[in-house]
DNA sequence: GGATCGCTGATTTTT
DNA sequence: TCAGCGATCC
């Protein structure tokens, strides 16, 4: 253990060694969070301070989580077991399930994800009477979130916090989508730490069960808290003060989903005699890079306080590359420059998995992936629809809730007719109808109604169908077990029949899918196990071990490093978001330039910022001003650079693109450079392909992703 | 029950 | 511009 606290700097070193009573470790970028948080975990269980399970220890992502674990156990030489670790989510729901008798629940309970959540609230707004026209079910569900991200269930609801919003009968509304969440056995992703907060708060006896199991609390990410989840740790931190909160108030980026910085810069205060440890070392970037983004977020009022500082004497400011800012033309031009970079980068050996591009919002990412493809270079895109939210998974994952349980409205709703068993619109309002006025879910409902001939035809014939098989894949669960059960429903069901019939492209890659929710399935002892694990840990694991370069929003960029970053689209229109700032005001302008903030230092070597005079949005070309944000950092810490930089005044009349061979240049002959049919060429719009004809300047091209082109020789070079 | 038309609206989204 | 939807028609 000597070893692992030999190797902290002393504010490491303090916040892993201060044990008893509250800590707050304010972490910059790139200061060792992990390390410390790791670390401390370990030196609780090596000093003898607490075994594994008398330790809870929370994270916000699964990601997070698993990298705790797998640090935890390579410090330590081996796996721990019976650990309480994991995110609020899995944690809470993990005592949930203990205790949901407390709250009207089974301990079976489903949990719902975003998708099913709305379905039920559009549901619950049809019998409710609310216009779903007037009132977007996705905005009446964000307030009622809102509301649980607080920990305010229907009653502490008031008609003032609803305002006008569905007529204001939102309290209402709430009130009628938690009964219907109790009906259905289910609880949403906000119910879980609502209910706990919530049991806590009214169970003494158990709470103390708890204060006498939890002698230490880790919390990362404290910044990204909302009110509920900072309840459920004061409640459970109450007794015993060793509360441990790692966190940097710079890197609060989602307010906008519940989260409250104030949590953090009100630590001191709710839990007195807390001491506050500042890393402040960063063994991540260069010098120039950590100035930049220091002055950046110098312009936020109200922080806590905390200057990154070079940790290494190798990153000296001399050694290290200005932070580049690129000025072009148009967007187009600027997904050129990225390729170009990459591309030099690439040459001078850089590795693809070392590259990023950061941008504010999903959309942006399309203009990179186009030029990523036209000049061949491999990619991926993070975030996007995730492996669980595919349509042909979440429907395996509907069969499969209703074979655990029957009464799972949503899910045999969301089944009955996929594949197709002449179930339609006219069948399942019986359906409703019936269920709503018998109390009774829709499974039994339909049996009932099959018995009395009340459904008949095409519909009762599927519904009949669907019935006798849920009982066999039930019975072969219980003799085979969950991977034969549902193998035999995918296929018995004529779900993949239905995929392989089906010609569209996307077909095969389904197929595909399923067969690796089959083999997800494997990894879990029961049915139930595996689907709570699908609705927490809804995530892709994709090899990141291939070399290609990232494109991802600067949300999903938090916590991970590049050497290289590219963060494009810095203009006023993009980014400070206008839409964030009409909201929010001076508080969304503070919560961008931390997302800024956080962009910069995710970069060891190079950041690159670009920013483009003309970008179209939707369909015509607009005017764009450089982003304010760029204003803000000091030249000094800057590279300029670009066709549209003062710097690099293009030749009048021209766009000033940066092509090999600009168009106001004469290029050399195709033949004077070595070209003829059969060579390897590329092309600045359409990226490579083979000569196939040549006549005078005139080239015929097959491009490998364009098709086949005519193209003067001027505007090629070889590849 | 499924295909087609036309309107709308378009940030971020750890769980 | 364009995807995603609800309404409408066959």
């Amino acid at each position: 253990m000597a070893e692992h606290l030999a190797r902290l700097n002393p504010e490491q070193r303090m916040a892993v060694e201060t044990l008893e009573g509250p800590v707050l470790v304010l972490a910059g970028a790139g200061t060792g969070k992990t390390r410390v948080l790791t670390t401390r975990f370990a030196h609780l269980l090596l000093t003898g301070r607490a075994s594994p399970g008398q330790i809870l220890a929370v994270t916000f992502t699964n990601k997070a989580a698993r990298e705790m674990r797998e640090r935890l156990a390579a410090l330590l030489g081996r796996p721990v077991e019976g650990l309480w670790l994991g995110t609020f989510h899995a944690l809470a729901a993990r005592m949930l399930r203990r205790y949901a008798g407390l709250v009207g629940l089974d301990a079976n309970f489903t949990i719902l994800d975003a998708d099913d959540q709305l379905r039920l609230l559009k549901q619950v707004m049809e019998a409710e009477r609310i216009d779903a026209k007037r009132w977007p079910p996705p905005l009446l569900m964000g307030q009622i979130q809102r509301w649980k991200d607080r920990g305010e269930g229907p009653r502490a609801v008031t008609a003032a916090m609803a305002g006008d919003l569905a007529g204001g009968r939102l309290p209402a509304l709430y009130s009628a989508y938690q009964a219907r969440l109790k009906a259905l056995n289910a609880a949403d992703f906000g119910d879980l730490l609502m209910y706990m907060t919530e049991i806590l708060r009214h169970n003494p006896d158990l709470l103390g069960q708890y204060h006498r199991q939890f002698r230490y609390l880790l919390v990362d990410e404290y910044q990204d808290t909302n009110v509920v989840q900072y309840l459920w740790l004061r409640l459970l931190a109450q007794a015993q003060h060793n509360i441990c909160c790692v966190g940097d108030d710079d890197q609060s980026i989602y307010s906008w989903r519940g989260a409250e910085v104030e949590n953090i810069l009100r630590f001191e205060k709710d839990f007195p005699g807390a001491k506050v440890i500042r890393l402040e070392r960063n063994y991540r970037s260069t010098a120039p890079i950590l100035a930049a983004a220091s002055a950046l977020i110098a312009h936020n009022a109200g922080r806590l306080g905390k200057t990154l500082r070079p940790g290494s004497e190798a990153r000296a400011p001399e050694a290290s590359e200005r932070v580049a800012v690129l000025s072009l033309w148009d967007s187009e031009e600027e997904a050129r420059a990225v390729g170009e970079r990459i591309e030099a980068w690439r040459r001078s050996g850089e590795s693809l998995a070392e590259m990023a591009v950061l941008v504010r919002a999903g959309f942006q990412t399309r203009a990179f992936e186009e030029r990523l493809i036209t000049l061949g270079i491999p990619y991926r895109v993070i975030g996007g629809l995730r492996f669980y939210e595919r349509a042909e998974i979440r429907d395996a994952i509907a069969y499969a809730r209703l074979l655990v349980q029957p009464g799972d409205d949503l899910a045999f709703e969301r089944i009955i007719n996929v594949p197709r068993r002449g179930v339609g619109a006219v069948a399942l309002r019986a359906l409703h109808e019936r269920a709503r006025a018998a109390d009774t879910p829709l499974t039994a409902t339909a049996a009932a109604l099959l018995a009395e001939g009340a459904l008949r035809g095409r519909a009762g014939e599927g519904v009949r169908g669907l019935l006798a098989h849920l009982a066999i894949w039930r019975e072969t669960l219980a003799r085979e077990g969950h991977v034969m059960a549902m193998r035999a429903l995918l296929d018995e069901s004529g779900y993949t029949d239905m995929l392989r019939a089906d010609k569209s492209p996307e077909a095969p890659g389904r197929l595909e899918n399923l067969k690796e929710f089959i083999r997800a399935l494997a990894d879990f002892e029961t049915l139930a196990g595996f689907l709570d694990h699908v609705a927490l840990v809804m995530e892709n694991e994709e090899n990141t071990t291939s070399d290609k370069v990232s494109l991802m929003t600067l949300h999903a960029a938090k916590g991970l490093e590049f050497d290289n970053v590219f963060l494009p689209g810095w203009e006023e229109g993009v980014f400070p978001n206008p839409r964030a700032l009409e909201e929010g005001g001076i508080k969304a302008l503070e919560e961008e330039r931390r997302l800024a903030y956080v962009g910069i230092t995710r970069a060891r070597k190079r950041v690159v910022i670009l920013h483009a005079a003309q970008r179209r949005i939707y369909a015509n070309w607009q005017d764009s001003i450089p982003s304010r944000f760029l204003d803000e950092i000091p030249e000094e810490w800057l590279a300029r650079g670009g066709s549209a930089s003062r710097q690099a005044r293009p030749l009048p009349g021209t766009r000033g693109a940066v092509t090999a061979f600009p168009l106001h240049a004469r290029a050399p002959t195709a033949k004077a450079r070595g070209i003829v049919v059969g060579s390897r060429i590329f092309h600045q719009n359409f990226g490579h392909g083979t000569v196939v004809a040549a006549e005078d300047d005139r080239l015929e091209i097959a491009f490998d992703e364009a098709g086949t082109k005519h193209i003067l020789d001027r505007f090629v070079e070889p590849a």
